[in-house]
DNA sequence: ATTTGCATGTAATCTGTTACATGATTCA
DNA sequence: TGAATCATGTAACAGATTACATGCAAAT
């Protein structure tokens, strides 16, 4: 399906950036919904490049460290604008092992299931807080056109997993003491 | 990490079955947070076997048609439960291919953004009647230590994601109109 | 000087999907 | 007798992770 071929181009099109700046940008920008090494990057650049998608200059940092800076051909966007407008059929849910886990769950003594679900519930609320205190870097909700607008709706939306999890976790809980 | 492994030995565990029993399984029980084909699922039986986790019987269905029947074995029971057992961090936040749409959205017109996002909301209210239809085949809330309890669990997990889902479209689309 | 971060790549392995391949059984 | 389902496998390919491998730049 090439998805990492489409976020990376989407990257591309919004800035034109390194190999090592849209690793950073996994880690930090898409983290909540992609995930992609720099050893997966790297050969896809090549691979776009190759393709037509994307071109690059070098550019030096300090004396003689070269950096390639990336940047979307007129046939790239066309190609990933094209991704993004297709509507496709909804995605299989997505893999979880700790649902796996509950569904196995009552094979263990009710002491370490509730283990389980107490250590997944206070690892779920960290992350709500964290994600939390990025929402209050957005003052005022941005334009709908921004790129800064399409960040808040997918940060809302992280928030409301989390949310979702620990209402979830919560509940479990419950029905198991009971 | 061998989650598939894993999987197989939980629902072997629960009741001994062949190969395609199991991948059924995995299309019905654990289609909500896992998913394994059956070319997926026959050389890992085989690897099991090999590594002492399972064994089998050959059984016959009608004359000659043989299947084998898997039961795990007291090793893998061991190996399963302390797997089970081990409460591991977080997994990192399983990918999305409809979110990162969404990162990218601000890039469509407005018009195509609001039929990706309709259409995705559309099959996630499908998908939520589902769920919902079938948890009323629970009249009551089973046992505790019951498989039907872990069952009860994981369903009432997926609807509350649907939920979710459903919540955060509405109120991105919302945004979007505004 | 040493550590952290910038910067790019490859190799080996593991995991997962799609397609290929075969044949028996059951029900309409 | 034909279609759907039962039943088991392999091969080729695609996607992803972990480890290996190197070297410059900046800050302490």
């Amino acid at each position: 399906m090439r998805t990492l071929k489409y976020a990376i181009l989407g990257l591309i099109n919004q800035k034109s950036m390194s190999g090592y700046e849209l690793t950073q940008q996994f880690e930090s920008a898409l983290c909540e919904f992609w995930t992609a090494n720099h050893s997966q990057i790297y050969p896809e650049l090549k691979k776009l490049t190759e393709e037509g998608a994307v071109e690059y200059e070098i550019a030096i940092s300090g004396n003689v460290l070269e950096k390639k800076v990336y940047s979307i051909t007129e046939q790239g966007r066309e190609d990933f604008m094209g991704w993004l407008a297709k509507d496709e059929p909804m995605e299989p849910t997505p893999k979880e092992i700790f649902r796996l886990r509950v569904f196995f769950s009552n094979r263990l003594e009710a002491k370490k299931r509730e283990i389980l679900m107490e250590n997944q519930l206070l690892q779920h609320q960290r992350r709500l807080r964290h994600l939390k205190n990025n929402q209050t870097k957005f003052k005022v909700i941005p334009d709908k056109q921004t790129d800064e607008f399409s960040d808040y709706l997918v940060l809302m939306g992280a928030i409301m997993r989390e949310e979702m999890m620990i209402a979830w976790l919560e509940q479990c809980i419950k029905l198991c003491e009971s």
